[in-house]
RNA sequence: UCCUGCGUAGCUCAAUGGCAGAGCAUGUGGCUGUUAACCACAGGGUUGGGGGUUCGAGCCCCUCCGCAGGAGCCA
């Protein structure tokens, strides 16, 4: 009977078959020990020559790194084994023994090799278990916004010249349509959208042709976005806080083994709840003054900026009202200090930098025509984007919130490319 | 695009301008409870490409290529 390792613990002393691969294998002379994963977890095969058939314990001296078996033995609970059980093999099928030496070796590989390799990278544990946080994160998120009765609405991949600016779009050939353009932002439809369903959500690559080099862009990543008809820009906060949460209590509830591990400290996790800190602009310029930094009022928060920001708090922090002058042409600014706007951006602890950029929507014609103009962008490519405020429009709010660093924060993990199955960076396609 | 750094065995890295090395991996042999197993022996090199300085270059200079980190921009 085939069984799942992560099943073994229901089967102890019964024979089974386990269908996987050859992690590692240990042998001294009278006895081999086979490293076993197969998807649900690892776990060690034993052989003792004097208990098994000569044959099969020829057989298993072949095997090498990555051999993918079939193995049949009787699982015993036995402490000495890593995860508690062991199975004491009695038959063995190979599928395939490696002609090659397998490229990745126990220890000792820089990035660059690892990355070129990422197709057999993904096999070991630490990958397995980033994927496997990543995978629950997402399912987290699909499951919060059902809970919450949103509807998911697919945004489109191919887009015309529309977005939030210009310069950083991917550009290919639409057959004699001319240009279209990779979405960098599913937004504009969200916003439309949410004019019919209330409250919107999406969850879907997206892509940014910014020549970005650091550990926290990709050029195509994923992002999940929400818009809801009626939410002011605080309504909108309490509702990033409340996605989070939910995300961060699902990874510890259902990943404690991922976590380990990662050896992530999960207590900086297990406190992640509302009501997360709101700092103002006004006042993260104040404190950045305070504590030496040349940044005035009306410029962007730098990556330096943002983390000692961050390293206040235990939580994540939000961020609100930015200047307008360093934010997007869409975002309502506010009616009493039009020199700000009603956004905010939320930055993940320990110098994880945004993870969330939110804000609400200006729903105004004449002041979207106005903004538009402002920004020198071209108006009649955002002529259906327009139309949303002749029919009925009302103040909304929405934001995005990016998978990788979600991932690369909550598994406390150093780079992005290692958040996402198969990184696309600046100089990076293949795999 | 800009700034900084790196490129030596399959991998990770050493080597004052003076004989190109180690660990891991691989191969062979040994070992009856291994946990990145261990022990012994062996094979393994156009020092990223090209040019230059020098009696002599892995090392210094020029150039090209590849990569990494950071900035800006953003999620």
């Amino acid at each position: 009977m085939w069984v799942y390792i992560e099943d073994f613990k229901n089967h102890i002393g019964e024979t089974v078959t386990l269908k996987g691969w050859v992690f590692n294998k240990r042998s001294s002379g009278k006895i081999h020990f086979l490293q076993l994963r197969d998807g649900t977890g690892t776990t060690q095969g034993i052989l003792e020559k004097v208990k098994v058939e000569e044959s099969v314990f020829e057989k298993a001296k072949e095997l090498r790194i990555e051999s993918s078996v079939e193995v049949e033995g009787v699982i015993r609970e036995d402490s000495r084994s890593k995860g508690g059980y062991e199975l004491e093999v009695t038959g063995l099928k190979i599928l395939q023994i490696p002609s090659e030496e397998y490229p990745i070796a126990k220890k000792d590989h820089g990035t660059e090799f690892l990355m070129e390799q990422r197709h057999l990278w993904l096999r070991s544990s630490k990958q397995y278990h980033i994927m496997k946080v990543r995978n629950e994160i997402i399912r987290a998120t699909r499951a919060f916004y059902d809970n919450q009765g949103f509807t998911l609405i697919d945004t489109p991949i191919f887009t015309g010249a529309i977005g939030e600016g210009a310069g950083n779009l991917f550009q290919l050939d639409y057959f004699d349509y001319g240009k279209a353009y990779l979405t960098q932002t599913g937004q504009l439809y969200l916003e439309a959208a949410c004019m019919s369903f209330g409250k919107v959500y999406n969850l879907g690559p997206t892509f940014r042709a910014e020549k970005s080099k650091t550990r926290r862009h990709l050029t195509e990543f994923w992002m999940n976005e929400a818009e809801v008809a009626y939410y002011d820009y605080q309504d909108n906060m309490r509702l990033q806080e409340e996605l989070i949460t939910y995300i961060v209590q699902n990874v510890l509830d259902h990943c404690a083994e991922s976590l380990a591990v990662l050896e992530r400290d999960t207590t900086k996790l297990s406190g992640i709840k509302p009501p997360f800190p709101r700092v103002s602009y006004d006042d993260a310029v104040k404190l950045l003054q305070e504590k030496g930094h040349a940044i005035q009022w009306g410029d962007d928060l730098g990556a330096e900026d943002e983390t000692v920001i961050s390293n206040q708090y235990d939580k994540p922090v939000m961020v609100y009202k930015y200047p307008t002058q360093v934010k997007a042409f869409y975002m309502q600014p506010d009616p009493e200090r039009p020199e700000v706007v009603l956004c905010d951006d939320m930055l993940a602890p320990e110098g994880y930098g945004e993870i969330i950029g939110a804000s609400e929507r200006i729903h105004d014609y004449a002041l979207l025509i106005k903004r538009i103009e402002e920004n020198k962008l071209p108006l009649d490519s955002y002529d259906w984007y327009l139309d949303l405020r002749k029919y009925g429009s009302v103040p909304h709010s929405g934001f995005g919130m990016g998978i990788e660093r979600t991932v690369c924060w909550i598994c406390g993990i150093h780079h992005i490319r290692e958040a996402i199955p198969f990184a696309r960076t600046l100089y990076r396609i293949q795999p």
